[in-house]
DNA sequence: TCGCCGATAATGTATAGACATTAATTGACG
DNA sequence: CGTCAATTAATGTCTATACATTATCGGCGA
């Protein structure tokens, strides 16, 4: 284990931290202190502890010092992949099949709805993807076609769109709302599904700055798709 | 504005890559480069660059350069709030009713099977949470007593064991799965659904360092429940 | 007693340099 | 023509120092 020190000493205060030998809100040694401690240079300390700032696990205050925080509401690293690739991975063919795909006018309320521009026009956009020849989702997307006049003319026939939209579309922010709904009677069809199964819905948004760029609703066969959200260093899924 | 200086030179960048001005796969240029470019010293543009490279957008290879990164599996942040605070943060009344409390001796196959150590003790756990005495999400949770010795004793009518996990025991790692369900006779009766209906079911697996913590299974109301990620700065949900 | 205000102790930013580490490139040699 | 080793260009770590910023603390005055 050759560790920078500055590593060394974040990864120290840290487990002193998720051990509770550090509690929630007691201050932690002056960058003074711990400079005398470990006997480098400041810089090096005040990396350590910037890192951990960034981290969540300490706040740091001017005059006042730096603190063990107060865990919050935590949040995990839910993976958004690709869907392609994952059912790739999973050693099964892929396909994406476009059952509709139209534009609509500038002005629909869809538009607002979605939190696209209404002053454009929108591609609309739906079809079901396939795991060796099984349906495993369906998806309607819009797309603002003011954002990504490129779209209109793309076929679809080898990327999804969302895959096309990953690969060409750089964005910043996005926002995924995860639930569970009865499959209506048109999902359940294009899923080949009775009435009423259970379906992982997702529906996310997606911009680039203040633009809205798409908005797209999922169903997933409840039964063959779960999501996974981890916090932590270690691929633990790995071990099983 | 008045950003400090490697803020600026962080951001600059974030932007040209954001943008699609510089492609993924596309060296930048070099520290040497850019410490020219903005006349400070080259600690401060390796700052910037450290700060991209955290967060995932650029690459960074002794020797060949700094990269800007391929989009991968978009991670979004999901979170993960306790289910009492939540609750009250909607303006309504919180209860976690116990329905079954046993200790498992050691070697049980549920302890591997959660990924708990099998030579100790554990604790079972069942319950209900309600929202205005509405059934909201009924768990079942498993935790290691010889990692948490102290959970024996709880009474849980103040707090539910997730929110006492959550302030007495720390965590460094976790992992959750997330599902759309059919409510199984027993959990429909728990939440007062008919048989069959849509649940999220979210399952969580919590490690201390490679000690297993806890697992815990819950059913969540289909139509009462959604879990919400973001990626990006904003709270975009606010707007509306 | 209360409020304000300056001293001060902590973090925040930045510099200029040194040496370490790594891997792409080049060149020498078989 | 390919292989291995030396070169070298880039990032990675660290130091010692300087000055900026800011919230806290203590005292002073009304």
């Amino acid at each position: 284990m050759n560790l920078p020190l500055h590593e060394k000493i974040r990864s120290e205060i840290e487990a002193d931290i998720l051990t509770g030998l550090r509690t929630p809100g007691s201050r932690l040694p002056t960058e003074h202190d711990l400079m005398q401690h470990y006997g480098c240079s400041r810089m090096t300390v005040s990396k350590a502890l910037s890192a951990l700032a960034d981290g969540g696990l300490i706040e740091r205050r001017k005059r006042a010092g730096s603190f063990v925080a107060r865990p919050k509401a935590h949040s995990m690293m839910l993976d958004i992949p690709d869907l392609e690739q994952e059912i790739v991975q999973r050693g099964q063919r892929y396909r994406f099949q476009l059952s509709e795909r139209t534009i609509l006018p500038p002005g629909t309320p869809q538009a607002r709805e979605a939190g696209l521009a209404d002053d454009g026009e929108l591609l609309m956009i739906a079809g079901v993807h396939f795991a060796d020849d099984v349906p495993l989702a369906c998806e309607s997307r819009l797309v603002s076609l003011s954002a990504v006049p490129e779209m209109a003319s793309q076929p679809f026939s080898a990327d999804s769109p969302g895959a096309w939209l990953l690969k060409h579309v750089p964005w910043t922010e996005a926002e995924t709302r995860i639930a569970s709904v009865a499959a209506s009677a048109g999902i359940a069809a294009q899923l080949k599904l009775p009435a009423g199964a259970p379906c992982l819905f997702v529906e996310r948004r997606t911009w680039r700055g203040n633009e809205g760029i798409t908005q797209v609703r999922q169903h997933f066969v409840g039964s063959a798709y779960s999501l996974v959200a981890r916090f932590g260093p270690a691929k633990r899924a790995a071990d099983f």
